[in-house]
DNA sequence: AATTGCTACAACCGCCTGAAC
DNA sequence: CGTTCAGGCGGTTGTAGCAAT
């Protein structure tokens, strides 16, 4: 049995206020970050070192870009996911100024929606070849009842369970194939299942044969501007999106 | 104006990984 | 080589605020 990694019965939860807040700033601004364990009785918070340490980086880090998301981003964030999966931290990597957290929240309340109502399965990006009348569900509709909910109840999977959903290794392989990318590096690489011809490259556009661009030339959706590119020979500039 | 339903997001939880010993 | 610990990650939950009724 693991022992839990703070004393609960003297660590406060929930919101955080500005008193707290402050504290954890002007520790961090003297001190560094790190020690997460031991910052909050240094710190003089009645808070968990996780809890600390979330939210230092999930918000009062001064490298936070707050606020909506841009377009180019959300399009980063898509064709990530269809090569990532749900490596969160992996993808907001790539997008300067924004968490995991952030990323995982926006794809789940936004992305995730959008890509429904596309008609495109958001664990796999293929297109749904049966549009069951819950694919059209009104937004405001209460997808708390249906499979679609964002928060919908899930196994409660690992990284190392997730890595072996089919979402990223099967289907989810060939399907993003065609958008990998050929400066992927070796991290990232390793991350993905290993196929015995591998194409990682991650230009901007997906190919002809991606999903998404069928679902883009079907749907013409007027929001979710993936801004996709044909391959043709000679190649798009690609996003550097592995650095 | 009150109630209900829904969305967005901050925060928590449990598990995994890698380093140190 | 096994154990412990700190840090990190992804999934899930709680709830404030807004919209609809």
């Amino acid at each position: 049995m693991r022992k839990p990694c703070c004393d609960k019965k003297h660590t406060n939860k929930g919101a955080w206020t500005k008193q707290e807040d402050q504290k954890l700033i002007d520790y961090i601004r003297t001190n560094g970050e790190g020690g997460w364990r031991t910052l909050p009785e240094h710190a003089g918070l009645h808070r968990c070192g996780k809890s600390c340490r979330l939210r230092w980086i999930n918000y009062l880090s001064p490298d936070i870009k707050r606020g909506n998301f841009a377009e180019d981003e959300e399009d980063l964030i898509v064709k990530l996911h269809a090569l990532l999966g749900n490596r969160w931290s992996l993808i907001a990597g790539r997008l300067p100024g924004r968490t995991d957290n952030e990323v995982k929240n926006y794809w789940n309340s936004h992305i995730r929606r959008k890509l429904i109502n596309m008609g495109i399965d958001p664990n796999n990006h293929r297109l749904n070849q049966v549009q069951t009348p819950l694919l059209y569900n009104h937004p405001h509709q209460n997808e708390k009842h249906n499979q679609l909910s964002p928060r919908i109840k899930t196994s409660s999977g690992t990284r190392s369970k997730m890595i072996e959903e089919p979402n990223v290794c099967d289907d989810h392989q060939q399907e993003v194939s065609d958008a990998a990318s050929s400066s992927i590096n070796e991290d990232d690489e390793t991350l993905l299942c290993s196929s015995s011809e591998p194409n990682l490259d991650l230009t901007i556009g997906f190919s002809p044969s991606s999903s998404i661009l069928e679902a883009k030339q079907q749907t013409k959706p007027p929001e979710l501007n993936l801004n996709v590119e044909v391959d043709q020979g000679e190649r798009s500039p690609a996003l550097i999106l592995f650095l």
